[in-house]
DNA sequence: GTTCCTGCAAAATTTTTGCATCAGT
DNA sequence: ACTGATGCAAAAATTTTGCAGGAAC
């Protein structure tokens, strides 16, 4: 991985790429908003909210309509191009869905907000093992384990 | 368990007096409004959102201003009476929240919002192995699992 | 009697929608 | 040109806060 910066969904490119031919074999037209939005979701390193998203669009010269971010969302989240991250602080985050499936889920601190991700093949395992069980067409899952991050078990 | 209605958080009254017990502990007076949200609280099946709690209340003569429930939910969360669950739509729900521990997780319907709970142990064994790796004090966790209930995958 | 609780109303936030205009195809 | 995309503003929905009166202790 890169020493300056860790993006925790791959190649950022890729998935723009990606995000890109998706929305467009769904026939949409290509927008400067919706682009805005697609490049500052693969240039974070975790989730995002649309507010959040709108005030780094406009601290970088490129002010997208708030409309327009809570509309990209959508139609991203429909088409399964980004993920929907509920943090627990009742606002919600997205960040990008990569197709392969491979994903990771979030540990959230309660203190300062922060959130990070991690990955856990057993979890995953557990996880389905669930899915199969229950009386229920699982599609989807998320995980938030909540605590203190290491910063904050200290201060 | 009881025929008629099963409720997935053991006795109601067990949890309705552990609630009070905890709140006289804490030194709160005991108001009227906080009581009926305690005791609608302790009625459900599963997790309710401030707003149909509030309707509940009215709808069962015991009107409450929406801000005395903000602020019960609040408080009981505060002192780990209650959980907050997050199903995806965007509102906070809040469920009983038993001092043993016990607890379960979701299962979130996408098309019709509907909400189930589980248990399961293999998956809490996986997630307390989650919490011990990471460089993170974990000190609660939730999990949803989104899919299809039975009568809308049969829609 | 003091202090907390409660309800109402106003405010702050977040998200959605209507509509005129602009841009992609 | 046609039609979807965009931005603005208004609206809707959710949650928080200020304050005066009432209730618990």
């Amino acid at each position: 991985m890169a020493a300056h910066t860790h993006h925790a969904h791959g190649d950022p490119a890729a998935w723009t790429d990606h995000a890109a031919r998706t929305l467009a074999e769904h026939g949409t037209r290509s927008g400067g908003a919706r682009r805005a939005v697609v490049a500052t979701l693969a240039d974070q390193d975790c989730c995002a909210s649309a507010q959040e998203i709108h005030e780094r669009l406009r601290a970088a010269g490129r002010p997208v309509g708030i409309a327009s971010v809570y509309r990209s969302l959508d139609l991203l989240h429909g088409l399964g191009l980004v993920t929907r991250v509920e943090t627990g602080d009742g606002v919600a985050r997205y960040e990008p869905a990569l197709p392969g499936g491979e994903h990771h889920h979030h540990l959230v601190c309660v203190r300062c907000g922060g959130v990070e991700a991690f990955e856990d093949d057993a979890l995953e395992r557990a996880i389905h093992a669930v899915g199969d069980r229950v009386d229920f067409d699982v599609t989807a899952h998320d995980v938030a384990l909540r605590g203190r991050c290491r910063a904050c078990r200290a201060a």
